[in-house]
DNA sequence: AAGTGGTCTAGACCACGTG
DNA sequence: ACGTGGTCTAGACCACTTG
């Protein structure tokens, strides 16, 4: 190993030493910023930057006036996803509190590349979903669902006590769509995001871009969703 | 929206804004620190803290006495998974030049997580695999397999000349491995990360758990893939 | 030599919570 | 009031490239 020449970068990988060692134990507050400069003999800003490092890392949250604090890795709530199921579908019988809002919604045309893969002209219409989902009242994902219009006629009559889009699907339509592939990659949260998601650290998000079609076989849905990994095992079954 | 009340992070939304904008175009060099710093007013400090925003977001690169980047969003090589296929395997017949390298290997004990899954006793044996992945000799992966020892006897009579594990398996063992789950997370690189995925940047990854089992039922190989996903598509096909 | 980004020092001031 | 983290200023010095 060649790496770690720089002194924030020493300091950052000594302190996840000592979380790791047990030093520090979950929810333990670590040195405050002017202990760590008088023990490393350092100043302010290099402290900070190797902090930054841990929060970026997820191995502590900071809070102001506080400290900061290792966090408490709380063996993630599974969220599950198959082929067959959407989000809501997977958590039943679970003793987590799930629970989905549509934040907003509309009726528009498709974006181009919805179009595509939707297989729709540009002057046909598409449903745009924005749901926000929460574990326990935590706000773990946001996602757009994007759906063709004539196939699910007065929508927005189904949406005024909305739990959740699968089950309207399901108990309106008789439609249980067929999830048939799906993008993954790990982004940083734009503000709005941290916004949303009351992200009070700058956590990167895992997006995942899926595609399901109708069961009559023709393209369905289009979903994106930016799900927190830190407080969340995002499972999917093959 | 109700954020972005700091200096910095407007410098970056400002910045962001422009390249949206087309102001600046994938490869363009943006202005330097101190150009900004005239431009807006300010120092070093801020400017840079709004150029690593950039950064971590995965607009620009930066280079020492040259500039910052806007960069290159290649498309993203697609680099596929499904129940059946490892990496390889899925990118046959396309024009990328696919390579994985094994790193090192060794026969040792399970770790308690590993015997838990695998279905072994601590004292008996694992191989552990190390594997780079590269896309066109750019390091695109990390992962480490871990299977059972007395499925693969004599493996390591294999590794001489390693292209891809399921090849071995396939072709020595006939055995074809069935993945049954993943679990997704998006991660920060630690830096023996950033050491061997050469990352110039602070780029997050996507770590991806994955568990499959014997043709004949049992618990097989259990692995552990960091992804750049910034460079490529991680596609799931269910 | 001049310009670029990269690291570090030193200090001011603010926002927040009660060590 | 004091200590905590958060932001910003101002400047030094280094490493790298040739704008």
């Amino acid at each position: 190993m060649s790496m770690s020449d720089t002194f924030h970068l020493k300091i950052a990988e000594f302190l996840i030493t000592q979380i790791n060692n047990g030093t520090y134990a979950c929810g333990d507050r670590l040195p405050s910023e002017n202990e760590l400069c008088a023990q490393f003999q350092t100043n302010h800003h290099v402290v900070r930057l190797a902090i930054s490092r841990l929060i970026n890392m997820g191995w502590v949250a900071t809070y102001q006036g506080k400290g900061s604090f290792v966090k408490s890795r709380p063996e993630a709530f599974p969220y599950s996803l198959s082929a067959k199921t959407g989000f809501s579908s997977n958590l039943k019988g679970r003793p987590l509190a799930h629970r989905g809002q549509l934040m907003q919604w509309e009726k528009r045309h498709p974006m181009p590349h919805e179009a595509r893969y939707l297989d729709l002209e540009m002057h046909e219409y598409v449903y745009d979903l924005r749901i926000k989902r929460f574990i326990n009242e935590q706000p773990m994902s946001l996602s757009t669902t994007v759906i063709r219009a004539h196939d699910v006629p007065d929508l927005p009559d189904f949406l005024a006590d909305f739990q959740s889009l699968y089950k309207i699907l399901s108990e309106h339509y008789q439609i249980r769509p067929i999830r048939t592939k799906s993008i993954v990659q790990a982004i940083m949260p734009t503000l709005k995001d941290t916004d949303l998601l009351h992200l009070p650290e700058n956590v990167p998000l895992v997006k995942i871009e899926s595609f399901a079609r109708h069961p009559s076989g023709h393209p369905f849905e289009y979903n994106v969703s930016k799900i927190r990994s830190d407080m969340c095992r995002y499972v999917i079954d093959f």
